[in-house]
RNA sequence: GGCGGGGUUCCCGAGCGGUCAAAGGGGUGUGGCUGUAAACCACAUGGCUCUGCCUUCGCAGGUUCGAAUCCUGCCCCCGCCA
């Protein structure tokens, strides 16, 4: 007969299992357990830590895959410690081959952390008991006795074990001492916050672990690590990031990530459902398996996998409209049901189209009348030719404009 | 500190006195096609008051009828040696 460690201990490692599903890596081994069963000892939560760059505040569906990892967390129970790297972000970054990342301001970092904060907070549980939103200026603004210890805590054998350094020091290419620094600086904030568990993409693997040596040299429990796989962008090719322009950003408007969600190819349709959409919505998404690779059940499938997404994000409602628009839009190539107006000014009785085209949708005059001269812009149905830069007022008032394939104005010219 | 290599349009990268708004690729846009904002093919891609004009090739001067291309100074980046 079992008795009551025993069934807590074996709690903890399920839970520990369940925990580590779609994670790349758990490390040490049994340390996710270990930590678990810790935590129910000391009858007190884990502290489950991410680390954030407010750069770029917005949030996108590769991050929103560790962020839902870490839901899971707070769903059981834990604690989730959000780290705003805004000192680490005021130094600047230079690694990144050709761009050095400018110096934020402090305004700008203050600005970019509340945006993330409240786009972090569409897949994270906003209750205070679950969640803490810390600053590393909070301890990274130390004196350099401390900064000196802090660097004691390494070699450079050790920094050199990160691949992409070893493979730039071994091409010779340049490795900023800032670089050096960073991870130690992340270690050190596993330090001030007395993280028992940290969070982070496959490429932080290396940051992560080394997370642990730091915390041991200051003489602290060492954190369990997790890694979750890297979601590739709309592209189906690279990792999914904002400067590559092939994100889904978790405060897109529906029918854009709707429409987003339509592109990404087949082969990603699999790893999107498993790491964004949970057991619940993986079902109403069509399940896990591959799609097939037919033409209509794949479109289907992929419908599915679209309206999930919105319907996650935003709501069922959302998803429905979303979809009813890209099926008009897209498919039937008809006009969308809501069209925006635009005012059109009108001089000596004619629209100028490129000006109009150019203030309503953000693109230069140029643009604009390239659009026109290569048969993009349609006015009432009617496709606009060569040169057709200006139109009698009464062609255009009450018509709808439609620039390229999916931008409409319905224009009203008086 | 010494030696050498660089900074070109959204990105990478050619150009090295006129034919340069500047090759090629990527990206992006549009058209065709399609289950899709996928793939593929085609075209486009500095701005404007558009048969022309204006601004751009790190910054500032200079030479020249004429400069991204030559000269001078400055700023910045990278490598090697110390």
């Amino acid at each position: 007969m079992p008795n009551a460690t025993d069934a807590a201990a074996e709690d903890a490692t399920q839970m520990a299992i369940r925990l580590a599903s779609n994670a790349v890596d758990g490390l040490p081994e049994g340390a996710l357990a270990d930590k678990l069963r810790l935590a129910r000892a000391e009858r007190r939560a884990l502290r489950v830590k991410l680390g954030i760059d407010p750069t770029a505040p917005d949030i996108h569906l590769g991050h929103a895959v560790v962020l839902r990892k870490l839901r899971e967390f707070q769903d059981a129970g834990h604690v989730v410690v959000l780290i705003v790297g805004d000192y680490t972000a005021r130094v600047g970054d230079p690694s990144g081959r050709s761009s050095l990342r400018p110096m934020l301001s402090e305004e700008q970092i203050d600005a970019n952390a509340a945006t993330f904060q409240e786009q972090a907070l569409k897949v994270l549980d906003a209750d205070p008991t679950r969640l803490e939103v810390r600053r590393n200026s909070e301890w990274l603004d130390m004196g350099m006795i401390e900064l000196l210890a802090l660097l004691r805590t390494t070699t450079v054998a050790q920094m050199l074990e990160r691949d992409d350094f070893a493979k730039r020091f071994a091409a010779r290419e340049p490795i900023s001492m800032l670089e050096l620094l960073y991870p130690l600086l992340q270690g050190y904030d596993s330090v001030a916050v007395r993280a028992d568990v940290e969070l982070g993409g496959t490429d932080q693997k290396f940051n992560l672990l080394l997370g642990r040596d730091i915390q041991r040299a200051y003489g602290l429990p060492e954190q369990a690590i997790m890694t979750m796989p890297i979601l590739v962008g709309t592209d189906g090719r690279r990792k999914m990031s904002k400067s590559l322009g092939n994100h889904i950003g978790v405060t897109d408007a529906p029918e854009e990530m709707y429409g987003k969600a339509m592109a990404i190819p087949d082969e990603a349709m699999a790893d999107y459902r498993r790491l964004l959409l949970g057991p619940h919505g993986a079902e109403r998404a069509g399940g896990e398996g591959a799609p097939p690779p037919d033409g209509r059940s794949a479109r289907d499938a992929k419908r599915a996998l679209a309206r999930e997404i919105v319907a996650w994000l935003h709501s069922d409602e959302d998803a429905e409209v979303a979809e009813r628009r890209f099926e008009r839009v897209h498919v039937e190539h008809a006009e969308p049901e809501e069209i925006a107006e635009a005012h059109a000014a009108v001089e000596d009785g004619t629209v100028h189209l490129p000006g109009l085209i150019a203030t309503e949708f953000g693109v230069s005059r140029s643009e604009a009348r390239r659009l026109i001269d290569q048969g993009a812009v349609t006015l009432g149905g009617e496709q606009l030719g060569d040169g057709e830069h200006d139109v009698p007022a009464e062609r255009a008032d009450g018509q709808v404009l439609k620039v390229g394939r999916r931008r409409f104005r319905r224009l009203r010219a008086r």
